[in-house]
DNA sequence: TTGAAAGCGCTACCAT
DNA sequence: ATGGTAGCGCTTTCAA
């Protein structure tokens, strides 16, 4: 370990009182004190042990992150992972810790009360929210702070969140295909427990019906958004009777099965079949015009991550109260040749 | 938070110190008394405090993963994740908490120093070690606990490691390419400051070394493991006067970007040029042929990560003497036809 | 088999 | 402006 806040005080003559005043920024602390004291605490590498200051001030200066075991493909979701970064990096920054707590799926709930009642967290974040979403409820009742990644129906209470604009951005991205005079328009959305994908398959519905175009059942799947999952969308998908002319998707799995399972048919990209990503960043493609049309890159996702975790540690700090909420758009690129029409 | 031992302690009317032997499993407890603890603390919800149990036994029950900023590239490497998820796992089922340290990249030896002289974790995971690393001998020296995940060259004192056989995975993975006949062979390498690449590379050059073919420089590549840098690699590889017949990489990322560099390019994988991934599991597609050669899977990266997490707390608890070490063999699946040689 | 009491390292209240 | 002291909630001698 290091030094303690007892022996820095021994070594400099004066109270421990003092040295912590003179640490913490107390103003009836002698400037030339603290300049000794800060310059003796430097020296000597003192740090302040957590939990020793945990305990006597009631604070952990930590916030939880629960990821149950089966989501757990989804930790390897970019989505995921840029979110969890964005947020470590806002916590760094404010002199926070971070809590990961991987569990199985049935005791999701268990690890929530268990990193609150242990004291070992000020506030959480919840991932990837259903549609019906027990947790909200829980930890309002627990009274721990928490904020939302998404957002989930059918909640009395007001709750803390962030989410991105998902019927808007699946909205515009249907329209765009539509403009291009693409009518069998497929959707392969994520789970649709998730509250995200419910909301997407909502702005793409709106779009298709505003445009008087038919819902066809057989251009819509919904799975866990894997390479595979999209890589059979494709197959099964264009070997129907009357095939899509675009896809519209959501995540960079997804989407990479889905080209996969294109090209293998012998189809080319963006001329026979377009394919429209959400959350894909491809604007290293060299033609201008194989910019995607619609991301929310990683930057973006790794910003919505750091927003999220300050909102939260506004909350936490008392800076703010709850619940405090934001919508952000999801960037849009125009100019993709993969949403042109079949030639 | 919760009730508290000493709240527990009055309301079955016993001293506190009888109540922490009965939970903590004592044997001078009288087994009816410890019958009626358990049962009044699980009754009321009863969890100890963390940083109070940290205080009086000095241990944190927390390990640290530190994150640098520059590397959260890395974050997004399922690699990466699917090993935190591992790790994750193990700690949950020791009751340990995780605690990751985003930071950025110049703040990194101070994210460890902090860690360990505020007390808040009892060991230390170290990502993606450099081929010279400083932060093994730091953390000797601190004298905390910790388990590298991969190597690093030229330190004098032992170390605890968990790795993937590297050089033997490409070493194989060429000796395939070569038996099938390829001769020009491109490694899409990862950065050869890091570790793991110049392992990679060895493998990849002994095996070429061996079978007596040259080693061409403009058929070897390296840089961050990027869809982008794969793409381009591809695209101009490919544009050569005598292009490579099969590409040997090492990442989901990479191999994407190949892929799509090379079918831009109006290319027929596993026909006209081959592509072999060190991190991919496409098993799902469905020509049996088309299985990869080569792959260190989600779930196996995951189950290093439960193995180097475990290896840790071993060392941590007391319960084994450092160095641990381990040298895993990467999974080989044979039969690819994207190994197949041009025709 | 049980309990009293002294800390773990820090903060915060009450004095001075 | 500085110091004494009482906890925060738990574990751990030492006694009984």
């Amino acid at each position: 370990m290091g030094i303690t806040l007892k022996e820095l005080a021994a070594a400099l003559d004066l109270s421990p009182t003092t040295v912590s005043r003179a640490l913490n920024g107390y103003p009836e602390v002698n400037e030339a004190t603290r300049q000794r004291v800060q310059l003796a605490a430097r020296k000597a590498g003192y740090q302040p042990n957590t939990r020793a200051k945990g305990l006597a001030t009631g604070r952990a200066h930590a916030i939880g992150h629960v990821i149950p075991l089966s989501t757990s493909h989804e930790i390897v979701n970019p989505i995921f992972a840029d979110f969890i970064a964005g947020a470590g990096e806002s916590y760094s920054r404010a002199g926070y810790d971070m809590v990961l707590s991987v569990v199985a799926d049935d005791a999701e709930e268990d690890a929530y009360r268990s990193l609150i009642a242990r004291g070992t967290v000020d506030g959480l974040m919840v991932h990837a929210p259903r549609h019906h979403d027990s947790r909200v409820a829980l930890l309002s009742e627990l009274g721990c702070p928490f904020m939302v990644h998404g957002r989930t129906s059918e909640v009395t209470s007001p709750y803390s969140w962030l989410d991105i604009n998902n019927k808007r951005a699946f909205q515009r991205a249907t329209e765009f295909l539509i403009e291009l005079g693409h009518k069998r328009i497929a959707l392969i959305n994520g789970l649709e427990t998730m509250d995200f994908a419910i909301r997407r398959r909502n702005g793409y519905e709106s779009a298709m019906q505003a445009a008087g175009l038919a819902l066809d059942p057989a251009l819509i799947r919904s799975a866990e958004m894997t390479e595979p999952f999209g890589y059979r969308a494709a197959q099964e998908m264009m070997r129907q009777p009357v095939p899509p002319t675009a896809f519209l998707t959501s995540s960079m799995l997804v989407a990479y099965g889905l080209r996969r399972g294109l090209v293998d048919l012998g189809l080319t990209l963006g001329r026979e079949v377009s394919v429209i990503t959400h959350d894909d960043d491809l604007s290293y493609l060299p033609n201008g015009g194989d910019v995607p049309l619609f991301t929310a890159t990683r930057s973006s996702v790794r910003e919505a991550g750091r927003k999220a975790a300050n909102m939260l540690l506004e909350v936490v700090t008392g800076r703010a109260a709850p619940p405090l909420t934001c919508l952000m758009e999801a960037a849009l690129v125009v100019g993709s040749s993969t949403g042109r029409l079949r030639q």
